[in-house]
DNA sequence: GGGCACATGTAAGCTGTTACATGATTAA
DNA sequence: TTAATCATGTAACAGCTTACATGTGCCC
């Protein structure tokens, strides 16, 4: 692939749990390329070149794999303006609840499409259970999501008081 | 409080969704009180320096937080090492999804007496809800990594077919 | 001819971490 | 007395984003 087909596969592919930027995609390239873990090619529009990964390469990814996933220390700006509630504006926090919801509502979505095309595809057969188990880590945690903004909205708004009989 | 103060709150309460380093909270701390949003006086400890928030600051936080929450970019590397599943050593993907469950489970354990802490007490009434929904986005996500990890397991390693009769 | 998608690459600059240097106070 | 904790601050650097500069090829 060219740097600009990695950029594509990455955000349309790895979007819900990866990301990569050009700045960052192109000296990695080179930077690899010069290491003889990937091969350069003339693509076919002027101008474009093309990767592909050698043997020494595909060794190095499987050993990258292989190394322990780096956790990256949390930022929640949702979970800090909740921590903060009092000093927001109530309508401002139930906005921010219903933007949390529909955005998650909408990643359901996403992946109930992306779900369907893998289950139709046949190729790949190999990858297709670690391929639906990324979407299902989307759902799972989308999921959870929303329930946690019903369970807020309820927390933060108790429900008025009963008239007595 | 004092920055040293600050760092261990962040960690010890906000730990969950929320982190800074040293590196930041000094200058920080600094550039903060030249802006006379907070204001320096001397600690109890020698060499130590308390801040106290002003009314400028405060106002200056609720403005902040009345922004939309940053999304940072996602770089989750247990979903991309589980993406390249068969690249990987099957032992080791088990070891990985035993390593996400059992740091979720211990979220669990951490939150549950978090949660125990706060309903006992009765200080910071109006807080109470907010900080419980913090806790509880903590104990939904680690729910729901706990069941992707089960289902994975079952999705990349299919049960035997029954012997038939 | 214009606009869009494809395509590459760099430079400026911001954010944030890590390591280090330094020292006071307290508990074992 | 010695280790741990409290406490501050900086410098080097890693990582990454953004904006910009530049150009091709295709479709309307």
């Amino acid at each position: 692939m060219s740097g600009y087909e990695i950029r594509r596969a990455i955000t349309e592919v790895l979007g819900h749990f990866w990301h990569e930027s050009f700045g960052q995609i192109y000296p990695t390239l080179a930077a690899l390329a010069a290491e003889g873990l990937i091969t350069a090619r003339p693509g076919d529009r002027a101008g474009s070149t093309e990767y592909s990964i050698t043997e020494l390469g595909l060794a190095a990814l499987r050993a990258d794999l292989a190394t322990p996933p780096v956790t990256t220390p949390p930022r929640n700006g949702v979970l800090l303006r909740t921590f903060f509630g009092p000093h927001l504006d109530p309508a401002e926090f139930a906005g921010m609840l219903d933007a949390v919801d529909a955005q998650a509502a909408a990643r359901l979505a996403t992946f109930a499409q992306i779900r369907s095309d893998l289950e139709a595809g046949n190729e790949h057969a190999e990858h297709i259970p670690y391929w639906l188990a990324t979407v299902r880590a989307g759902e799972l945690n989308a999921l959870a999501q929303r329930e946690w903004v019903r369970e807020t909205r309820a927390l933060v708004r108790p429900p008025a008081t009963l008239p007595s009989p």
